[in-house]
DNA sequence: AGTCGTTACGATGCCCGTAAGGATA
DNA sequence: TATCCTTACGGGCATCGTAACGACT
C-alpha cells in the first residue's frame, strides 16, 4: 500500500470514477493509475470500483469504508506538510479560500487587505463559486476555507464558525415611491417587482420565509448572483432591489437610496468553515481572527475537536457576534 | 512523502532513536533507513530527529507533531487492511491480545476455547507481560488488545471498558488456625507471613490498600507474578496466600483451603482495551463480547469513538458488571 | 463512431543491500 | 574500542509514458 495508490483511489472517486479525466486532473498518465488501482486491490484480496466490463461504475461497499479511511489518511499528509511548512516559515505558505460574490466584494476585502500586510509572503488563492460549491470545495480539501451564509451544514466534515450577522436593505431609485413611506413594511413592497438574487444565494431562502410567512407572493422579475448585478438592473428601473445592507455605498450608488430592512427580514449569519480534522497553520488562525475577531485560537482549536454539528452549535450558543 | 517513509520514522521513535536496532526489528538494512529518513526530511524541509554528530540524540519540535500525525496515518493504513480483510473473508484473520498470567490462566482459557470453535480460521496470538508492557503493547498497535486489571488507564490513546468484577480468597493448607476462624478478619490475616502477587500486578495495590486502612503492616514474606508459584510456597508452608478467587480450584488444590475475603477487600475490576481510532473486525467483536457479555458491538463502538476519559466513564457508570 | 479502461513494452529513476568512512561515547 | 550513522556504489525492481487493443455506450 502506498500513499500515492490511495490518492488515485480517492481522487478517481472524486471524479465521478472517470480515470481518464482524473488523470488529465492529476498531470499525470491514465494507465498508470489504472494500473496502481489494480495492484492496490490486488495486495488487499478486494474490489474497491465495481467494473462493468473494462468501465468503473461505482464503489464496492469494502471500496466505501476503504475510500473513507483513505480520505483520512490523504488529509493527514497534508497536515504534516503544513507542520512541516510552518516550522520551516511561519510567514510563508499558501492560504486558499472560496467563497460567493457577496463575501468576496464586500466583506472580505479589508481582511484581505491586513492580511496580507501582515503576511506579504503567503499566497491568496480565491475561488468563487455557488454556496454547494464552496462548501464540496473546502469539504474535499480543494481549499482551506469556506466563506458563506447558506449550505454550508449540508456537509458533516465541515467545521463551520458564525462570523457576523447581517441584514438586507431595500434599494429604490430616488424618488421611488417607497422612499417617502414613513415606516417600510413587507406588504408595501410586494407590490412592486422585485429584483433580487437566485435562489441559495446570500441568505435568499429567509427573504422568501419573511414574504411566505405574511402569505405575500411579491413578483420576483430579476434574479442574479451578485449585487452588483441586482444595483445595475435596480437603477434601471426593472424594480426594488434586495440586498444585504452591505452591498450598498452611498458613495458609489448616488442614484439609488436603501431602506433599512432590518425588521421586515431575519438576519442571517455567515459562517466561515473548513475541514475537520486538518491541522490550521498560524496565519489561517490569524486570518479567521481578522475575520471574525471573536474566533481566536483556542476557541477555533476547540471547534475543530468537536465531533458533530450539536457540540459546535453547543458550543458557539453563547457567543455573540458582530453585526454589520 | 511515502508510507514506508511514516513508517520508518515512526519505529525509530519507538526503538529509542536507534536506527541500526529499527532496521533489525523491520528485516532491512540500516543504510536504508537512513536515507529515507534523510530523503523526507529534505522534502519537507525540517529535521525530524536531533544529530549530535551521527547520532540521533533527540526529536525536534517539529518531529514531535510530525511524529504524532504519522501514527495515526499508519494506524489508519492498518486500517485499510483490516476492512480489506473482513471484506475477503470475515472468518479468517489474526487476533492478538496481551494479558498478565492471571487472566490468561484463569479468566481466558473458556473464552478463547469458544472462540476458537466459532472462528477456526482465525490465528489467535497471545502475549503475556507486566500490567504496564501490556498496556504499552496494546497503546502501540503491536496486540489488538490488552486485557488486565491494572495499569491500562496510563495510556490515553487506549479505549478500556470493565469487563467483570472479582475478589480475592485466602489460601491456606489444610488444618490452618485460620481455616477454624468463624469469621474472618484482616486483623486475624496479618498475624501471618503473607504469599501475594507482586506489586503492580493483579490488584496488588488494592490489596495493600485495605491494610493499610487499618493501620496493619503484615509480612509479604514472598511474591510472584502469578497464582499457580503462590499456591505452590502456600503448599510448602511459607505463609497464608492471597490470590485472585479464580485462581482456585477444589480439584487441583486439594491440599489447599479456600477462605472467601470478598467482605475484606474492595472489589477489581479487570478491563479489555484497544487503541483508540481502530477498526475492529468482526469476530474481534464477537470475541469482546464472549468475554464481556455486556460489551455488544454497538456499545464498544460507542466507546470507541469517545475522545477521553471522562467520556468513557460517563458511559459505563450505568452498566452492570458481571462478578466472577 | 467515440469514449474509456486494459495490456504490452521500453526507459527512466528509485530503493535496497553491501562495503567503506568518520564521529561519538 | 565499540557502537552508530553517513556516504558511495552497483544490481534489481517498480513506475511512468507511449502505443496498440478491446469493450462499452
Amino acid at each position: 500500500m502506498k500513499l500515492q495508490q490511495l490518492k488515485y483511489i480517492w481522487e478517481v472517486s472524486n471524479h465521478k470514477l472517470n480515470v481518464s479525466a482524473t488523470a488529465v486532473a492529476l498531470f499525470t498518465s491514465q494507465p498508470g493509475i489504472s494500473k496502481q488501482i489494480r495492484t492496490l486491490e490486488d495486495e488487499l484480496g478486494v474490489h474497491i470500483f465495481q467494473r462493468s466490463g473494462k468501465h468503473l461504475v461505482g464503489v464496492t461497499p469494502a471500496g466505501r469504508e476503504i475510500l473513507a479511511v483513505a480520505g483520512r489518511i490523504l488529509a493527514q499528509a497534508e497536515n504534516i506538510r503544513r507542520i512541516a511548512d510552518e516550522f520551516a516559515d511561519p510567514r510563508r505558505g499558501d492560504l486558499s479560500l472560496a467563497t460567493t460574490h457577496t463575501q468576496a466584494r464586500y466583506a472580505l476585502p479589508p481582511v484581505i487587505q491586513s492580511f496580507r500586510s501582515r503576511y506579504p509572503k503567503v499566497s491568496l488563492h480565491m475561488h468563487q463559486g455557488t454556496p454547494i460549491q464552496i462548501s464540496e470545495m473546502a469539504a474535499r480539501g480543494n481549499v482551506d476555507f469556506a466563506i458563506a451564509t447558506e449550505a454550508l451544514e449540508l456537509f458533516e466534515n465541515l467545521v463551520m464558525m458564525p462570523c457576523y450577522r447581517w441584514n438586507r436593505s431595500v434599494l429604490v431609485p430616488t424618488g421611488h415611491p417607497l422612499a417617502a413611506l414613513p415606516r417600510l413594511t413587507l406588504e408595501e413592497i410586494a407590490r412592486y417587482p422585485i429584483v433580487t438574487y437566485v435562489f441559495g444565494f446570500t441568505g435568499r431562502s429567509q427573504l422568501d420565509r419573511a414574504f411566505n410567512a405574511l402569505n405575500l407572493s411579491p413578483e420576483v422579475v430579476f434574479t442574479a448572483t451578485d449585487a452588483d448585478v441586482i444595483k445595475t438592473y435596480v437603477k434601471l428601473g426593472l424594480g426594488v432591489g434586495i440586498v444585504a445592507s452591505m452591498a450598498y455605498d452611498s458613495r458609489l450608488d448616488p442614484e439609488l437610496v436603501s431602506l433599512p430592512a432590518n425588521h421586515l427580514f431575519e438576519a442571517s449569519t455567515t459562517k466561515i468553515g473548513c475541514r475537520r480534522g486538518t491541522v490550521l497553520r498560524g496565519f489561517m488562525y490569524e486570518f479567521i481572527q481578522l475575520f471574525a475577531p471573536h474566533l481566536g485560537r483556542d476557541l477555533v482549536d476547540r471547534a475543530m475537536q468537536t465531533g458533530s454539528q450539536e457540540d459546535l452549535d453547543r458550543l458557539f450558543k453563547d457567543i455573540d457576534l458582530p453585526s454589520l
